[in-house]
RNA sequence: GGGUGAUUAGCUCAGCUGGUUCAGAGCAUCUGCCUUACAAGCAGAGGGUCGGCGGUUCGAAUCCGUCAUCACCCACCA
C-alpha cells in the first residue's frame, strides 16, 4: 500500500461494483420495512451545481444509512423537463441558428425540443453516479415520460371533474420575455431605484384647475379610466364628480371617490388602469370602469399607445417622461424606492396583464396538508419552516396552472364550434362529452380544437411522490402500496411553496396520507464570503473539478462538515481538504494494521487487553451518540462524532497503545479484535464517504462474491461501561501531563521516566499509563521529593522524579499560583454555601456539589501546600 | 408595513426544559518535532465580560423586556 490514498483509482471501479451486482435496486418485500425517498428531480438538460452536490450527498447519507439498518432502501431517481427553463434554453438555441419560433408549428418546436432533450439529458444523473449516488437506476424517471404524462392529465380531469379547476380572465403576472403567465410563486420582488411622477389632469370645463397624480409608471396613462380620491379629502372637493382629461391622450375620465385611496401617499390622488395594476383592477370591477389593454404580449406598447406604439415600455417611459415636460404637464418628478416583481426565470420585470387562464382552487385542498405539518403528522427540519409554511397555507391562493408554453403536458380541454369547451383524457373521450354536452352527434374530431396552453411544471412534479410509483394511474398497485408514504425528503426551502407543499396537498388529495414523514430543508451554498454562487461572480466551483481534485468522498465530507439543516453553508475548498486528510487518515491506519506480523503464540499485553476493554465502551457510546443525532438530523454532527472517534480515540489512544514495538509482532487476540474495530468504524463511515470504505472494507480480508460494505449491518450500541470511560479520561490527561513535563523539560520521548504516585495506584490504567508515558515503572505510595516535578489530576498527586533538572524556585512559583487561582475559587464557593437562600432554595444535589467543590479545593491546597513545604527542605 | 430566525474564540457552529458537560467542538493560529502508519502527520499551547442595556432569580449564554445589526419569508400603498 502506499502512503496516499488515491480516490481516483479505486472510485470508478466500486460504482461499477456496486451498480452491475444491484445493490442499489429495490423492490417491494412485505419481510423488510420500506425506507423510501423521491429526488427532487433537476432540470433535464441541466448540470451538476453545489446546491445538488450537498442536495444529493445528504440524500445518499440518509439513504445508505437506512440500507445497512435493514430497511428495504429506495431511491428514486429521475428529471423534470423544467417547462419555462428548457423551452427559453431551446428558443435561445434556434435563435442562434437564426430560426424564430414563430416561425415553427408547435410538433416542429417539439420536435427540437425533444432532441435537445435527449443531447442533453440526463448528464446531470450520470455526474450524480460519480458522487456515489445510490439511486435504483431501473426506476429512473423523467416528469414527462408516458406514465408521468398519463397521471398529470388524469389529475387535471379529476380536479376539474371536482370543480376545482376553472377557467377565466383574471389578472396576471405576465412575463414578457417568455411571453407566458406565471404563478405568484414565480415572481420574485426586488427593491428597485424608481421615479415617482407627478402628472397634471386638467379638469374638464376648466383649464385652468387640474389635478396632481402621482405614478411610477407614466407610460400606462394610455390605459387610464378613472382617477380616484379618498371621499373623506376635502382638499379634493373641487374634483368631485368631475372629469379630467388623461394628459398626452386627450380622453376624458372621470374622478371616482374610494377608500382605497391613501390621502398621505403621493398625492393623494390615484390614477385608475384596470388594464395593468391589480389594485386598479379592483376599482375597475368595483366601479364599472373600462379596461384599456395598451400592451402586446412582449411589452411593447399596441395601437392605443399612439406614436409610441410597438415601442419597449421602459423605452416609452422615458419618452413620455420628455413629453409631459415638454407640454407642461409635469409638475415634478421624485426618486422613489419602489419593489417591482421579477420573473423567477427570465430575471424580466412582470407586467400584471388580463388575461384567460385556468387556475385551481386551493383553499379547500390546503387544508388537510396544513393540518398534517401543523400536528407534527409531518416533521419539517429544522422545524422553524413550520411558521413560513403556515402562513403562507392559510393565505394560499388560486394557482394559475396554465402557461402559454408548448413544452410541457398540455391541456385537455377541447373547445367546441359553437363555443365552450369539454375535458377529457383523451380527444376520443372528449368527442363523446362534446356530443353529450351539445347534442350534436355529428361533431367529429376535426371540429375540436385543443387549448394551446401547456400546464405549468410544478403541476406535474407535486404528483412526484406518487407518479413515481405509478400511484395515480395505478392507485392500487403493489409499489405505491409499499413504497408510499415515502420517508424523508431533502430540498432547499427556496421550494418550500412551489414544489414541498403542493406535493403534501396531492398527497392528501391522492392517497389520503402524507407523502413523506420527513423534510430535511438545506441551505443555500455560498462560497466563504457569504455570497450566492453564480456564473457572473465565477465563484461556483466546478463539482467534477472538485470531485477529481478531492476525491468524491473528500467533496462529500466537505460539504457536510459545515451543513446544519436550514443552515447556508459558506463553502470553502479548505472543508474538501479536510475531507481528504481525514480519508488518507483511514487509510493510513490500516496500512498500519496490515504492516504488523501476527503471531499465535505470543501472549497479549495488559495494556492491549485494557485498550480494547476501553475501545469497546467508546464505540458503543459513539454508536449511540450517533443514532441519537441522526434521528434528530444533524447529519454535520453526527459525521464529527465518527471522525473524532476516528481519529482521536482510535488513532491517537487505541492504536498507539496496542502498536507493538518496531519489528515486533502483534498478538493474534488484539490484532483480530482491531481489525473488528475498523470495520465497525468503517461501517460508520460508509454513508458519509462510500467509496473507500468499501475499497478498505475489501482491503482488510478477501470477501465473498457479492458482499459489499454498502450492504452490511450498520453496528448497534452494546453495553458501555462507564467506569473504564472515566478511567480512560484520566488517563490521558495523566499522559498529556508526562508529555508536557518531557517537552518542557526537554526530555526525550523515548528516555524512560518514572512515575510516582502519593498515594493508591488501584484505580489507575496503569499498563496504558506506562506504555503511552513511555515510563520504566509507577510507583505507589511513593514520598514527595524535591528534585520531582508534581501535578495532580482531580485529586491525586503525582509526582516525576528527575535528578538535576528541577528549578526549585520555578517549581515553587508554579505551585504558589495554583494556589492562588484555588483559593479565589474557594472563595466563590463559600460565597454561595454562606449564602442562606442559596443552600434552601438551590435543588440538594447542587448544594452537596458546591460542598464537594469546597473539599476539593481545600484538600488540593493543603497538597500543594505539603508539596512547596517539601521543596523548601 | 407585517412576520420568523439569528447574534457565543480569527472562521463555521454546538450548548434541550436556568446550577461541574458552562463557557465547548472542528478548522485556523502559535511552539516543538521528518519519532519506520499518516508532514494530507505527531506532541503541546494560546484565544471569548456568550451583540448593548435593563429586569426576574440565591444563581442567567440559557427566562422576560428593550435597543442595535444581519438574514429569510410574506404583503396591492400608486
Amino acid at each position: 500500500m502506499q502512503s496516499k490514498y488515491n480516490p481516483s483509482e479505486v472510485e470508478e471501479k466500486w460504482y461499477k461494483y456496486w451498480n452491475e451486482n444491484g445493490f442499489f435496486a429495490s423492490t417491494p418485500d412485505a419481510t423488510k420495512e420500506p425506507y423510501t425517498i423521491v429526488i427532487p428531480p433537476p432540470n433535464v438538460t441541466g448540470v451538476l451545481h453545489m446546491g445538488h452536490m450537498l442536495n444529493n450527498t445528504i440524500q445518499d447519507i440518509l439513504i445508505r444509512r437506512a440500507r445497512m439498518m435493514g430497511k428495504n432502501a429506495c431511491w428514486v431517481p429521475g428529471t423534470d423537463h423544467a417547462s419555462i427553463a428548457t423551452e427559453a434554453k431551446v428558443v435561445n438555441k434556434l435563435a442562434n441558428e437564426g430560426i424564430k419560433k414563430t416561425d415553427l408549428t408547435r410538433e416542429e418546436f417539439l420536435k427540437h425540443a425533444w432532441d435537445w432533450t435527449e443531447k442533453h439529458g440526463g448528464i446531470i444523473l450520470e455526474q450524480l453516479k460519480k458522487l456515489g449516488a445510490s439511486c435504483d437506476w431501473n426506476r429512473t424517471c423523467f416528469t414527462m415520460d408516458e406514465k408521468r404524462s398519463e397521471s398529470v392529465i388524469k389529475v387535471f380531469v379529476d380536479l376539474f371533474n371536482k370543480g376545482l379547476i376553472y377557467r377565466g380572465v383574471r389578472m396576471v403576472n405576465w412575463d414578457p420575455k417568455a411571453l407566458t403567465a406565471l404563478s405568484d410563486e414565480e415572481v420574485i420582488y426586488k427593491e428597485s431605484q424608481g421615479k415617482l411622477y407627478y402628472l397634471r389632469y386638467k379638469v374638464v370645463g376648466d383649464e385652468n384647475q387640474y389635478a396632481i397624480v402621482a405614478t411610477t409608471r407614466p407610460e400606462t396613462i394610455f390605459g387610464d379610466t378613472a382617477i380616484c380620491i379618498n371621499p373623506n379629502d376635502e382638499t379634493k372637493a373641487f374634483l368631485r364628480g368631475k372629469k379630467v382629461i388623461v394628459p398626452i391622450v386627450g380622453r376624458e375620465i372621470p374622478v371616482i371617490e374610494d377608500e382605497y385611496v391613501d390621502m398621505e401617499f403621493g398625492t393623494g390622488c390615484l390614477k385608475v388602469t384596470p388594464a395593468h395594476d391589480v389594485n386598479d383592477y379592483m376599482l375597475g370591477e368595483k366601479y364599472n370602469l373600462e379596461t384599456i389593454d395598451i400592451f402586446n404580449d412582449n411589452g411593447t406598447l399596441n395601437n392605443y399607445g399612439g406614436t409610441y406604439s410597438g415601442k419597449d415600455r421602459f423605452e416609452v417611459r422615458k419618452e413620455i417622461e420628455a413629453e409631459l415636460e415638454s407640454k407642461g404637464l409635469l409638475e415634478k418628478v421624485e426618486s422613489y424606492v419602489n419593489k417591482v416583481g421579477y420573473s423567477e426565470r427570465t430575471d424580466v420585470a412582470i407586467e400584471p396583464k388580463l388575461s384567460m387562464q385556468w387556475f385551481l382552487k386551493m383553499e379547500d385542498l390546503a387544508k388537510p396538508a396544513l393540518d398534517a405539518v401543523m400536528n407534527d403528522t409531518l416533521l419539517l427540519h429544522p422545524a422553524k419552516f413550520k411558521n413560513t409554511y403556515r402562513h403562507w397555507m392559510e393565505n394560499v391562493k388560486d394557482w394559475c396552472i396554465s402557461r402559454q408554453l408548448w413544452w410541457g403536458h398540455r391541456i385537455p380541454a377541447y373547445f367546441l364550434p359553437q363555443g365552450g369547451y369539454v375535458v377529457a383524457t383523451t380527444i376520443e373521450e372528449a368527442l363523446k362529452l362534446a356530443k353529450e354536452k351539445t347534442g350534436n352527434n355529428d361533431l367529429k374530431i376535426e371540429d375540436l380544437r385543443q387549448d394551446e396552453d401547456c400546464l405549468d411544471t410544478w403541476f406535474s412534479s407535486w404528483l412526484w411522490p406518487i407518479s413515481v410509483f405509478d400511484g395515480i394511474n395505478n392507485p392500487n398497485n403493489e409499489e405505491i402500496n409499499y413504497y408510499y408514504p415515502t420517508s424523508d425528503l431533502v430540498t432547499g426551502p427556496d421550494i418550500l411553496f412551489f414544489w414541498v407543499a403542493r406535493m403534501i396537498i396531492s398527497g392528501y388529495e391522492y392517497r389520503n396520507d402524507f407523502c413523506f414523514k420527513n423534510v430535511y430543508l438545506t441551505g443555500i451554498v455560498r462560497d466563504k464570503l457569504g455570497r450566492k454562487m453564480s456564473k457572473s461572480l465565477g465563484n461556483s466551483p466546478d463539482p467534477i473539478e472538485l470531485m477529481d481534485k478531492f476525491g468524491a468522498d473528500g467533496v462529500r465530507m466537505g460539504m457536510m462538515l459545515a451543513a446544519p439543516a436550514g443552515n447556508d453553508i459558506l463553502f470553502d475548498e479548505a472543508l474538501c481538504e479536510q475531507g481528504r486528510n481525514f480519508n488518507n487518515k483511514i487509510w493510513n491506519a490500516l496500512r498500519l494494521i496490515k504492516s504488523w506480523e501476527v503471531s499465535e503464540t505470543i501472549e497479549q499485553p495488559s495494556a492491549s487487553a485494557t485498550a480494547i476493554q476501553w475501545f469497546e465502551s467508546k464505540l458503543n457510546s459513539s454508536i449511540k451518540e450517533i443514532d441519537d443525532l441522526f434521528n434528530k438530523y444533524r447529519l454535520s454532527e453526527a459525521l464529527m462524532e465518527v471522525y473524532k472517534l476516528f481519529w482521536d480515540e482510535f488513532s491517537a489512544w487505541y492504536l498507539e497503545v496496542i502498536k507493538p514495538t518496531y519489528g515486533s509482532p502483534i498478538d493474534k487476540q488484539t490484532y483480530s479484535a482491531t481489525l473488528n474495530y475498523f470495520e465497525a468504524l468503517l461501517k460508520l463511515l460508509h454513508p458519509f464517504m462510500p467509496f473507500i470504505t468499501e475499497e478498505l472494507y475489501q482491503a482488510i480480508e478477501n470477501r465473498a462474491e457479492k458482499d459489499s460494505i454498502m450492504i452490511a449491518s450498520m453496528p448497534k450500541a452494546g453495553v458501555i461501561n462507564e467506569n473504564i470511560l472515566k478511567q480512560f479520561e484520566i488517563t490521558k490527561e495523566i499522559v498529556a501531563s508526562i508529555r508536557t513535563i518531557r517537552k518542557d523539560k526537554n526530555i526525550a520521548n523515548k528516555e524512560l521516566l518514572t512515575l510516582n504516585v502519593i498515594g493508591k495506584t488501584s484505580n489507575l490504567l496503569t499498563d496504558v499509563i506506562i506504555k503511552m508515558g513511555n515510563l520504566s515503572s509507577i510507583n505507589a505510595n511513593a514520598e514527595k521529593s524535591a528534585t520531582a516535578i508534581n501535578f495532580m489530576i482531580d485529586t491525586t498527586e503525582f509526582s516525576i522524579p528527575l535528578e538535576g533538572n528541577i528549578d526549585v524556585e520555578e517549581e515553587i512559583k508554579k505551585m504558589t499560583a495554583e494556589i492562588t487561582y484555588l483559593e479565589g475559587f474557594l472563595k466563590s464557593v463559600n460565597v454561595k454555601l454562606n449564602n442562606e437562600r442559596f443552600v434552601q432554595n438551590a435543588k440538594p444535589e447542587i448544594v452537596e456539589n458546591e460542598r464537594k467543590k469546597k473539599s476539593d479545593a481545600e484538600n488540593k491546597i493543603a497538597l500543594l501546600n505539603e508539596a512547596i513545604a517539601s521543596l523548601k527542605k
